[in-house]
RNA sequence: GGGGUCGUAGUUCAGUAUUUGGUUAGAACGCCGGCCUGUCAAGCCGGAGGUCGCGAGUUCGAGUCUCGUCGGCCCCGCCA
């Protein structure tokens, strides 16, 4: 078959072009018949080209007159501008169209299982199983395209910074530490395993140690972890690890980096330097350890008022160490008794066990629980929230995290409900001087709440073991609208201060010898002071791309089961494959 | 591991609750056929198209009730 050489894409053609003779290609969009006139919007990546077909080439028309939906075609025509009547302001190329002289069907198309429109009518089940069909809508390339900005924006930045882009390896060592790895058989040596890496995490650190002391990747990582909106099993990251640095250094240049991408990408100007919050103050004030700032709600402290309140569960709440905390939702009086209780049953599985509420009506307040409250509490209550006509205020009692967990939740729930903030802005907010380790409930033992290279701040590096919970680490999570885009920290370069925390987290010396013996090795060898921060690049792009699901601006993306709907993976393999790997598969109970 | 929600033409949905479980399961878009010379989500007329996710059960009778199972999405746990 013979391809001409393509003179346009369908998105360029303008008045300018007027009297040339063009060669487009695309695929068949909408097609508009009128008996004596046929027109057809070409379509490409680029955008829409309209082709008309005149009924005086008997055989071209009926040829056109054929084509269906999806059909990949070759056009010869000239370009021709539109009666004036007749332009499309909604279309780039809207004054112009194309004669067509020449149609070749390059390849029919079946007719797809869904229309290929911007407007979403299909269920992202059908979506992902014919995935190469939901990529080519308009807007999902936009997605796409808006990712490879981001990607090169990412470069551009970096690079002119003296950073190196610097490949590490996909097969490495399973790490006892952090989440499920994907495990690799080894044919080679049989009954041992790689692991996909959840980061390039000791690669880029060692990367320090070898002198390259501005390092960069866009790193493919893999977690076997439960899925969510905004979590896949493999994910993308802005790797990014320096030398001789303080966490300052490391914020500066990652402001510096997502300033550019979202200049590049949005043409929006951040303002820098980015506000910084105590993680223990974002937990208070907002709820969340990854607050959207964009909201202009803050949830204000009752437990001064409560401890001695005649409402027993207050008092009781604040007897047992816990706090009641409470937030005023602007015109949220007009909630229903249903969606009241609809929120009090959302909140459960955090564990909170009620929802106290104030609705104020002029200068009224009712609430379950007035009775209760004398008016020198009331009287506080209307001083601490500054109540306004029509507002309502919730309030949780309980320990400070079930507090912290609903609030939040009803933070950002109400302030969608009603519509209080504007989501065309980019807030960016750095969360700082969080805790070095953490409580885990499921092991029931001490974890590195970020990972367990991370430095402590120097003064709490004494209370390693006799209060590793007062620890504060040097580390930095940088939150953009509600969402966790990047985190850093500055890591261990003294050998001995990484043991102590191996130590504080329970991790033996013999375990650590085995598991990152390498490090521990090379942290010996002139280690210099270094740390990093890694974006994540799928989350950045998805907020870019007002989006709100990374599987959208993923090409291929798995289901929240990791199943891969297009081509059916995971699959079972042969059990010659099996045998060559060493791996003899157990029967699941009941199956 | 747990909670919620959804699954009905090719596609998106209505129909399922308290008016009870009842004869031929509807609509829109798409598809097929016809008409139509300035449309651009073209319009008008006609037509085909269904294992109601799958499997049991209750019942004279199940899209509708019960149990199981598979799958999508959202959330908790988990995600150093």
């Amino acid at each position: 078959m013979e391809i001409p050489k393509r003179s346009y894409n369908c998105g360029e053609l303008s008045v300018q072009n007027v009297g040339e003779s063009v060669h487009l290609y695309g695929w068949v969009y909408h097609r508009r018949h009128h008996g004596g006139l046929f027109f057809l919007d070409l379509r490409d990546r680029y955008g829409l080209i309209q082709v008309v077909f005149r009924p005086e080439n008997a055989k071209l028309f009926s040829e056109a007159e054929n084509l269906s939906g999806e059909d990949v075609i070759y056009i010869k025509g000239v370009v021709v501008q539109r009666p004036v009547d007749a332009f499309n302001k909604d279309l780039p190329t809207g004054e112009v169209e194309v004669l067509a002289e020449k149609l070749d069907v390059l390849n029919k198309s079946k007719v797809p299982p869904f229309q290929i429109e911007d407007e979403v009518k299909a269920t992202e089940e059908h979506r992902l199983e014919w995935r190469y069909l939901d990529l080519r809508r308009p807007i999902m390339q936009k997605g796409i395209i808006q990712r490879h900005k981001a990607a090169q924006a990412t470069r551009e930045y970096l690079n002119k910074n003296d950073f190196l882009e610097i490949e590490t390896p996909i097969l490495m060592k399973s790490t006892p530490e952090g989440a499920r790895d994907y495990l690799v058989p080894s044919r080679k040596h049989k009954g041992k395993f790689y692991a996909l890496p959840q980061s390039p995490q000791t690669y880029k650190q060692l990367l320090m140690i070898s002198g390259y002391d501005r390092y960069y990747q866009l790193a493919r990582c893999f977690r076997d972890e439960d899925l969510r909106a905004d979590r896949q099993p493999e994910f993308t990251q802005i790797d990014i690890e320096m030398s001789f640095v303080n966490p300052e250094d490391v914020m500066e240049m990652a402001e510096g980096l997502l300033s550019h991408i979202i200049f590049k990408t949005r043409g929006i100007s951040l303002k820098t330097p980015f506000l910084k919050l105590k993680y223990s103050d974002a937990l208070t004030r907002y709820g969340s350890d990854k607050p959207d700032l964009r909201i202009p709600l803050e949830i204000q402290d009752f437990s001064d008022v409560a401890k001695n309140s005649g409402f027993k569960i207050f008092a009781s709440c604040i007897q047992n160490g816990g706090v009641v905390r409470g937030l005023k939702i602007p015109g949220g009086a007009q909630l229903s008794r249903s969606e009241l209780d609809q929120l009090a049953k959302d909140i459960e599985c955090f564990n909170a066990k009620g929802l106290v509420n104030f609705k104020i009506s002029g200068a009224e307040i009712s609430s379950p629980i007035l009775k209760f409250l004398s008016e020198g509490e009331i009287a506080k209550l209307r001083e601490i929230y500054k109540p306004g006509d029509g507002d309502i205020i919730f309030m949780v009692a309980d320990s400070e995290t079930v507090v912290a967990n609903s609030l939040g939740f009803l933070l950002t729930h109400l302030a969608e409900r009603f519509n209080l903030y504007s989501k065309e802005t980019f807030t960016p907010l750095w969360i700082t001087d969080m805790p070095l380790l953490e409580h885990s409930e499921t092991e029931d033992r001490l974890m590195a709440t970020h990972h367990p290279f991370t430095a402590p701040v120097e003064k709490d590096i004494p209370l390693l073991l006799e209060n590793p919970m007062a620890v504060k680490a040097k580390a930095y999570d940088l939150v953009l609208n509600g969402f966790e885009i990047a985190g850093g920290s500055i890591r261990n370069h003294k050998v001995d201060v990484q043991r102590k925390v191996f130590e504080a987290i329970k991790i033996s010396e013999s375990e650590a010898e085995e598991k990152f013996g390498f490090l521990l090795n090379a942290l010996q060898f002139g280690a210099p002071p270094h740390g990093g921060i890694a974006f994540g690049f799928d989350r950045l792009v998805m907020l870019i791309a007002g989006e709100t699901s990374i599987r959208n601006i993923i090409p291929f993306p798995k289901t929240t089961t990791a199943l891969s709907l297009m081509d059916g993976s995971p699959t079972t393999v042969k059990p010659e494959q099996l045998e060559e790997l060493g791996i003899k598969l157990i029967k699941e109970k009941g199956k």
